[in-house]
RNA sequence: GGGUGAUUAGCUCAGUUGGCUAGAGCAUCUCGUUUACACCGAGAGGGUCAGGGGUUCAAGUCCCUUAUCACCCACCA
């Protein structure tokens, strides 16, 4: 076959990619004999479509399990994807709500299954846009969290946990979203700041600052710190009487010293139903909570008059009823202040005591390397003691931030799309509940008592994340049979055995908290094992205007499939890593895409060139290094290539993209393809472009496996299913023969354009080499000739130890001492640097001896190319 | 209130144990259609590395400080 004349990607990406699922080349073999490498995929929420920052991941991935296999590992990459309870919750709500329906309307059953519909559809145009992509995961363990395995292990992980005690259900205070009607977990509250009314209100002899003054219906209790000067005559549990909202009331004094004496008055009272700080104080003071807001947002009936209202029909009208009493004192109009709201879907928060599951982060009942600790001593701990390594480190301070502000996990929601908690109750004879929790409710033989209800919450999707490297490894024949306990399931899945726990984990640090530090905390608890060893955090991509793109901005989003039509899967790959470092966000230009893809466009015709010089020819089997070009690009492939593996083996993605840009086009491509037109060394030529193929390969895998079919360049043989290359040896001197011929090119080339000559002649002598390069040099440069001479004319070169003259005339090379003057300050400028350098005792005293020997020899070059310059313009100059 | 990051060429950014003349891509300008490539080649211009102070033989790199921007956590009744 042909490479076409030009590369046109949408032409090959496709058949590449069937070719790869076809040849089975990103299948992991966990019976191999081979190291074994693991890395799970974050499963995006499928929610609709993949974002350009969903294919930043992809491609991060896909280039270090590409890295692995050339380095000869035995590679899983576990694909998957994410219910995405909530979201998807959200998105199903809202379509309803376009039709004019509801949920409670449609029932349960209805509900979820127009919402599988809705995921499976999402989940195939996931997936085939991580094909586009180019993503070498491994297809046949591709994985749900709604898959029956992955749901048998989180009821195990949920029974567990209860077991354990470190589940319990509990009425807490919890943050209430009234529009889905469901509890969502601290992480997943957004404060948004806003301008609202803030009012002192009269409350017996106090005054009081609320905002919100609809909650004070129920109030009863004032609290102020027990140092406040102001109040000290008030005892704390004195009572006095007061007119209110709703008449008049007994009200009780409460002293704490959570109160701001310098906010406001400094006297508050509480809504401990509907506010976690009031809450807290309450269960301090042992005081009772009255709800006042319902969980749809209506107020209830202790509101008397304003009972059913919302909060905003009801605010106004309270503060009309106060000020007829004359209790309102002051109305600011201007107060900044923090609304809650739900980061999913965007609905006001409210908080509201709940009976609720929750996990216990502070309950020592975790078994960890031995000992008895709570699982926020084991999230510090893996980490502290280096079990896991957080990339970029600075994370590490995020982290433990994050833990040591740590509250019981809210694991319940009242959503219907998720996993169903495994918890069942019914009422005993006696009236009182009982509840059981397990796989299955237990039967009971007994007339009237098998009426087991099972839980309506389902769990909060993070529970099934945070399983996610250990529970896609389980054997799916396995979790069947109900019989086998969860250690069964572990001991009976070699794929857990051989590949947990996972090498790394690369993530956005956007879910440091939601995701990486639950899985530790889950995957510690149910294997004994941390879920990963290492994990590599990537910024977020940002719109050309450093925007974050988002779902609410859907004119932000930028579809990958678009780029890749347009210029390409690698071409958007290359893109993404250009300039990426971990834990930094990065700005998605269309600027970045056109150089990747004229790089791409560079390997494309380097490799015509190849094909073009192979036609027809008998490649020699056996390789021999000829020329010094020859010797100069093995050695400039072979240190590329050590650079590269230890920067990808760091995570540099940038670093070792720009090392493998500047190897293709600066070395290869602009040196050693021009020499091959005249010294042509088929051989290597071959070798040469086989292994930079394979050097881009994890960064470009279309252009480089369809270069590769396409030339036939090793048989049979799939590129993603090679390893690098092994260079031959180089050798140092005939490498620096090829670098004294570029220097003598580049100078050349450098006067000729500078003075405007044409049809000049390169004189030299006492060079063995130059002559071999005599084509070369004329075609790079544009001289007429190269002769050797006894004795050359015109102007000397002075960048080569050989010595060479470039015949031009007088006229000529006086306009080129201008330039021979400015190169003679610059090397005087070097000079005095390094000559105070020198002469600086305590430099010779303290620098490494290795740099104050390189100093000297550089001294004496660049006092050696200083003087033949000042020679050479002084030939020149007008006397 | 607590914390983190950024500040390097017109733009987007690299620069990892401090080490010698600070780099790239894009953009700009000049020259060039030499049969792999105009998605190209050869060159050029462009930087007091945010300001100030310090440590050091040596600072873009380490420390202190100021400023601006971005973000995270906590949350104010």
């Amino acid at each position: 076959m042909k490479l076409s004349k030009n590369f046109e990607s949408k032409q090959y990406e496709e058949l590449i990619y069937a070719l790869w699922e076809k040849s089975e080349v990103f299948r992991a073999d966990p019976h191999s004999k081979k190291t074994h490498f693991s890395i799970a995929m974050p499963p995006p929420n499928e929610t609709g479509t993949l974002g350009v920052h969903h294919a930043l991941f992809l491609t991060l991935q896909d280039i270090i399990v590409r890295h692995a296999r050339m380095k000869n590992l035995d590679v899983l990459w576990l694909p998957g994807t994410d219910h995405a309870a909530l979201p998807v919750n959200s998105i199903i709500e809202k379509q309803l709500a376009a039709e004019g329906l509801t949920k409670h309307q449609i029932g349960r059953e209805e509900f979820l299954s127009r919402t599988r519909k809705f995921v499976s559809g999402s989940r195939e145009t996931m997936l085939t846009q991580m094909r586009a992509v180019g993503i070498s995961a491994d297809w046949s363990r591709l994985r749900y969290t709604l898959d029956d395995t992955l749901v048998r292990v989180v009821n195990e992980t949920f029974i567990a946990m209860y077991k354990q005690g470190v589940i319990y259900r509990g009425e807490r205070i919890v943050n209430w979203d009234s529009v889905l009607e469901t509890t969502v977990s601290d992480d997943e509250v957004d404060y948004k700041t806003e301008i609202t009314k803030l009012y002192t209100l009269k409350f017996g002899p106090f005054e009081i600052t609320t905002a919100r003054p609809e909650t004070k219906l129920g109030d009863k209790y004032v609290v102020m710190h027990p140092e406040d000067k102001r109040y000290v005559k008030y005892k704390d549990g004195d009572t006095f009487k007061t007119e209110w909202i709703n008449g008049e009331i007994t009200a009780t004094i409460i002293k704490d010293d959570v109160v701001d004496m310098s906010f406001g008055t400094g006297v508050m009272t509480i809504t401990p139903w509907h506010s976690q700080v009031d809450f807290e104080i309450a269960q301090r003071h042992n005081l009772p909570a009255e709800q006042i807001i319902d969980f749809h947002g209506r107020l209830l009936p202790i509101c008397e008059e304003f009972k059913g209202m919302t909060i905003n029909e009801a605010r106004p009208k309270i503060i009309d009823k106060l000020a007829t009493k004359g209790l309102v004192v002051k109305i600011d109009d201007n107060y900044q202040h923090n609304v809650a709201i739900n980061s999913r879907g965007g609905a006001i928060i409210e908080p509201q005591i709940r009976l609720q599951w929750f996990v216990d982060v502070n309950k020592k009942a975790v078994s960890w390397k031995n000992k008895i600790v709570s699982f926020k001593e084991v999230l510090t701990d893996v980490v502290v003691n280096g079990d896991i390594t957080i990339i970029p480190k600075r994370f590490e301070k995020v982290y433990f931030n994050w833990i040591n502000n740590l509250k019981d996990w809210c694991i319940s929601r009242q959503i219907w799309w998720g996993h169903r908690i495994p918890v069942w109750y019914r009422i005993d004879t006696d009236g009182k509940e009982e509840v059981y929790v397990g796989l299955k409710p237990p039967i009971d033989d007994r007339e009237g008592f098998n009426d087991w209800r099972q839980d309506p919450d389902t769990l909060d999707t993070w529970f099934s994340s945070a399983l996610w490297t250990f529970s896609t490894l389980i054997d799916p024949a396995l979790t069947e049979n109900m019989e086998l306990s969860f250690k069964d399931l572990l001991a009976g899945s070699m794929d857990f055995k051989v590949y947990h726990p996972t090498t790394v984990l690369e993530t956005g640090w956007d879910i440091i908290f939601f995701w990486v530090a639950r899985m530790i905390l889950a995957t510690t608890f149910m294997t004994g094992q941390v879920p990963f060893k290492q994990v590599y955090l990537h910024g977020l991509v940002r719109t050309k205007d450093g925007k974050k793109m988002s779902k609410s901005r859907p004119e932000s989003i930028i579809n990958p499939i678009d780029v890749i039509n347009q210029y390409g899967a690698d071409a958007l790959r290359l893109s993404l890593i250009m300039g990426v470092s971990p834990g930094n966000d990065q700005v998605f230009s269309y600027d970045k895409v056109q150089s990747s893809r004229n790089f791409c466009n560079k390997l494309w015709n380097i490799a015509r060139f190849v094909e073009g010089m192979n036609e027809g020819k008998e490649i020699s089997p056996d390789l021999k290094l000829l020329t010094d070009a020859d010797y100069w690009i093995i050695k400039k492939i072979s240190d590329a290539q050590t650079l590269m593996i230890k920067q990808l083996d760091k995570y540099q993605f940038s670093e070792a993209y720009d090392v493998l840009y500047r190897l293709v086009w600066n070395d290869y491509a602009d040196w050693y393809v021009e020499f091959s037109k005249n010294n042509t060394n088929l051989s290597v030529l071959i070798l040469t472009l086989q292994a930079i193929l394979a050097l881009a390969h994890p960064f470009a895998p279309f252009v480089t496996e369809t270069i590769w079919q396409t030339l036939s360049l090793k048989d049979n043989s799939i590129l993603s299913s090679e390893n690098y290359f092994k260079m031959p040896k180089s050798n140092l001197s005939r490498y620096n023969n090829f670098e004294e011929i570029k220097n003598i090119i580049i100078e050349a080339r450098d006067i000729i354009h500078k003075t405007g000559s044409n049809e000049t002649i390169l004189y030299y002598n006492n060079s063995p080499i130059i002559v071999n390069y005599r084509q070369a040099i004329k075609r790079l440069t544009g001289v007429s000739d190269v002769i050797e001479v006894q004795d050359g004319r015109g102007l000397y070169l002075t960048s080569t130890s050989y010595h060479c003259w470039l015949d031009i005339d007088q006229a000529s090379a006086r306009a080129y001492i201008s330039k021979l003057d400015e190169k003679i300050k610059h090397q005087q400028y070097i000079l005095t640097i390094l000559n105070a350098r020198l002469n600086n005792k305590e430099y010779l005293r303290k620098a490494p001896k290795q740099l104050v020997q390189d100093s000297r020899l550089l001294l004496q070059k660049t006092q050696q190319l200083l003087n033949s310059l000042i020679e050479e313009a002084d030939k020149f100059r007008v006397k």
